[in-house]
DNA sequence: TTGTACGCGTTATCAG
DNA sequence: CTGATAACGCGTACAA
């Protein structure tokens, strides 16, 4: 491997004026500079990262921390974040907190952290749950830049990024209420988590909107799962209050309704309307096809590496935004009632 | 941020050997160990990563290639790998080929291999498919390891970690011909893929071990999605051929197959049985839930770690295989023919 | 077992 | 605009 040692040797220059070059900071003739790049050719130079991050206390690479890999978010996160990042010439690393237990969770995030940090990445995009806001406040004074993907912390509010999920639950009702129903359940994600209480904040809105009371009988929580779901249905039902759909916390949910309703027999979208939320990849292959809010995670994602772009690496950005807007996609498990 | 210097002056030792309790290779003695632990413990000492690669010409990363983020595939693949290759302290570096047209594929896949070089990567594992065969064997002879995923190249079997898709082809058949089912269409992927031939020819022999003669006319070939499955139904139907079942060249095909057979008022399974390959995630909320082959993805991307730590890191590993073997998940869309 | 001294390949700070 | 030269923080022969 040349370095630039060689190549000033071979240029008949400095070293500092190598340096110049490659980084194209200072002024250099384009005499020498030409002279530089000839040599560079010749020798087929490929600078070296590490000893330029040395040299510079720069890596050129964010860390990225997510809980769980094989989500149905964290693909499309990724690729927003690596397809802005790459174009700049940036490096993704990539960590997790293990997919360890439920109680140690928290315990494995701040750990992924630290393994980035050590790691000397420029600045770290975080997609946690388990760590506590405190954290994460704390960790962001620190000399590591940390960024927020679909979380909203006040006091770091500028390092942000994420939905309106109050207006996306809001639109989910009212995509219910538009077709005519009035008799709407709501199946929640659990209530200690932003995201669901959010959500569920929108739907009430626009029931209250509509001149809609809320039914207490009509909520139901559980996990963001598919169990959630059935389990969500089932006690639904088993109360005996009559409601002609229901929104859900997320897609997942919104699968374990349509499969509990369809073993007990329900024609979807017939005897029973549902919206999920969030719109993952399976949400077009379910049958009938999920109408859902659409969350642009992928969006997000690039939005995020524009963010540090910006403020990391001094690149300027336009169309900046750090709270996005959902939005209904509209597919086939709603009924319009006439 | 302490370095190592300083570590050595409050313990009272030198350098050296400061960085060989760092290291544990060398022999210290108890007590000097001790002082210098010690020390460390009381600034609060971090290693920079970035000066010791420096020194040792090790990064402690490799670099994952794939050519989509966000593909059902790439998530598991990505769990697999990062839980081995972090529990042993290693880092994962990704890029992408980028989200580049059909024709620059390869270019960009080229190009995040080169991007992932330069970041000096101990080794790379990449899941890439535009490259052809003897770029990646000239690659692997370069300085830099590289490992293939779900892909066999006899020059370098060593480092490849692969599906026996033809046996997978095979147990698809086998499924359905278990069930009753003689008259079995198929609808393959592209077949200059290897992944694609290799399914098919299973299925093939299956067929001839069983007595039934494999029909041309049942045979249907396109792209691994969606569409390549409503196409291929629609061909088969058109042509007339009589058939109780399809197997599918993936899951997705399979998809496709579900829904335009429900489009046209077939009762799945009852007028057609399908089974899928892969069993990516959507499969399981399908309707009716699919039954399909197991691609142990994940446990392939951990093995490739695995090869990574036992060849580049020297880490004694145990139960290392190269070739993984599928298996029949069975769920809903075969029907049994009595 | 421990210490010395040099090298890893760049960047950055000064002069000139 | 260009050239010396000192960091950057650590690994490792070699010597002691």
């Amino acid at each position: 491997m040349a370095t630039i040692y060689e190549v000033s040797k071979l240029a008949g220059v400095s070293l500092a004026t190598v340096s110049r070059v490659m980084n194209k900071n200072a002024k250099v003739s384009d005499k020498t500079k030409a002279k530089v790049l000839d040599a560079m050719e010749a020798l087929g130079y490929r600078p070296n990262n590490i000893a330029r991050s040395l040299a510079s206390n720069r890596t050129d690479s964010v860390g990225i921390m997510v809980s769980e890999l094989h989500g149905p978010f964290f693909g499309d996160m990724m690729a927003g974040i690596e397809e802005e990042l790459r174009a700049a010439g940036k490096h993704v690393v990539i960590t997790t907190g293990g997919d360890t237990l439920e109680e140690d969770k928290e315990h494995g995030e701040k750990e992924g952290i630290d393994f980035l940090i050590d790691r000397n990445c420029d600045a770290l995009i975080v997609h946690v749950e388990s760590i506590s806001d405190e954290y994460l406040i704390n960790l962001h004074k620190g000399k590591t830049p940390v960024y927020l993907m679909s979380r909203y912390v006040k006091q770091m509010a500028d390092n942000c990024i994420s939905l309106n999920n109050e207006q996306g639950g809001y639109l989910a009702a009212k995509a219910l209420i538009d077709k005519g129903h009035e008799k709407i359940a709501y199946i929640s994600g659990p209530l200690f988590k932003p995201d669901s209480t959010a959500r569920l904040n929108g739907h009430k809105r626009a029931l209250s909107e509509h001149g809609i009371d809320f039914d207490e009988r009509l909520l139901c929580t559980g996990e963001f799962k598919e169990i959630g779901g059935t389990k969500g249905l089932k006690h639904l039902i088993d109360t005996g209050v009559e409601f002609t759909a229901v929104a859900c916390g997320n897609d997942e949910i919104a699968s374990g309704v349509m499969k509990y309703a369809r073993e007990h027999n329900m024609k979807l979208p017939e005897d029973l309307s549902v919206i999920g939320f969030d719109n993952v990849n399976f949400a077009s292959y379910i049958y009938p096809t999920l109408t859902t809010i659409d969350n642009p995670v992928r969006r997000m994602g690039r939005m995020a590496a524009k963010l540090v772009l910006q403020d990391v690496y001094r690149q300027k950005q336009d169309d900046i935004k750090r709270i996005f807007e959902p939005k209904l996609i509209e597919r086939h498990t709603i009924l319009e009632k006439s």
